[in-house]
DNA sequence: TGACAATAAATGACGTGTCATCTATTATTA
DNA sequence: TAATAATAGATGACACGTCATTTATTGTCA
């Protein structure tokens, strides 16, 4: 009777935990350049594929679910992003990064690679790469499996046999 | 070419995803019970350990960090948690389950079973246990290690070897 | 074309999370 | 013992997350 959790029980917990410390350092490493994660999730996708509508972007967010009003609203104020309504169709916005946002893209890419150090320093590719098999399978059939598939993270039934 | 993105960065997304879908679903498995994820991580603390104070509280919880002063200050509210002032040093309080807290304690109980039935149907125990040796190996650097060693979840350099 | 359905975004409401600061109480020590 | 340090908890401030509702605009179809 060395354990008596259940491994559902410690995994629940050990992926919160994992999400509020690896928040904290990415946070951590971010503060100097004035974004918080989220934002930076937000200037990276735009960075990509920008211009895009609220709903577009909503739909690539992993960092939250739902229509990402009020983060944007926050990044147009921070005058990192340019919110224009669409001529045709006035009911989307149309968003993009200011000059202000796409030089913070560049700092943002450092602190990614050092946070990826922090982990590359933890685990080998290996690891990694079966720990992104296993959380994949559950993902997959998340309303988020969608947003994952847009970003390039999962991929629709491969690598997520058992 | 078949993957452009790091390891390390896909493995970033998807603990993020994990959080927010495992917290979706616990979430609304809790619904009906009146109580929000933060708040069953509590009462399921001070069902095992009570009586204790809000910082022996803080010292045990994932969900946060920090004390959890507002969150108990809400429980306070829904009349699921005691909190009186600590005779002997009245710098401490006193937390304790109500009779109501101790009822809702039954209810997660059966909601938690529900989630790890979910989390069961997609992975079999060993691939629990793997996950979980993975993810304990980063966390047991971090400043939460504490609180998981504490609640049970980690343990001190076993089953985090390479 | 004019009422009505559908859609995108904004907003209200609530509960977190995080960090810094304040307040009250107890411990320390000059 | 009186000033000071240390400690626990409360609180202010800000940024999320989530869900439901509202608003503005466009589509549709009778």
């Amino acid at each position: 009777m060395e354990n008596k959790f259940k491994e559902a029980e410690k995994f629940r917990y050990l992926i919160l935990a994992s999400q509020r410390q690896g928040n904290r350092i990415y946070k951590d490493l971010l503060f100097e350049i004035g974004v918080t994660p989220s934002k930076a999730e937000v200037i990276s996708i735009l960075m990509k594929y920008q211009p895009m509508s609220l709903k577009e972007l909503g739909a690539m967010l992993i960092c939250e679910s739902g229509s990402p009003s009020r983060l944007v609203e926050r990044m147009v104020k921070d005058k990192l992003v340019e919110r224009v309504k669409e001529k045709n169709d006035s009911r989307f916005v149309r968003l993009q990064l200011t000059s202000l946002g796409i030089d913070k893209y560049k700092l943002i890419v450092k602190a990614e690679n050092q946070m990826y150090k922090i982990l590359e320093e933890v685990y080998t590719e290996d690891e990694l790469q079966l720990a992104n098999q296993v959380l994949s399978r559950f993902l997959l059939e998340s309303p988020l499996s969608s947003n994952l598939i847009k970003r390039g993270y999962i991929h629709k039934s491969r690598d997520n046999m058992k």
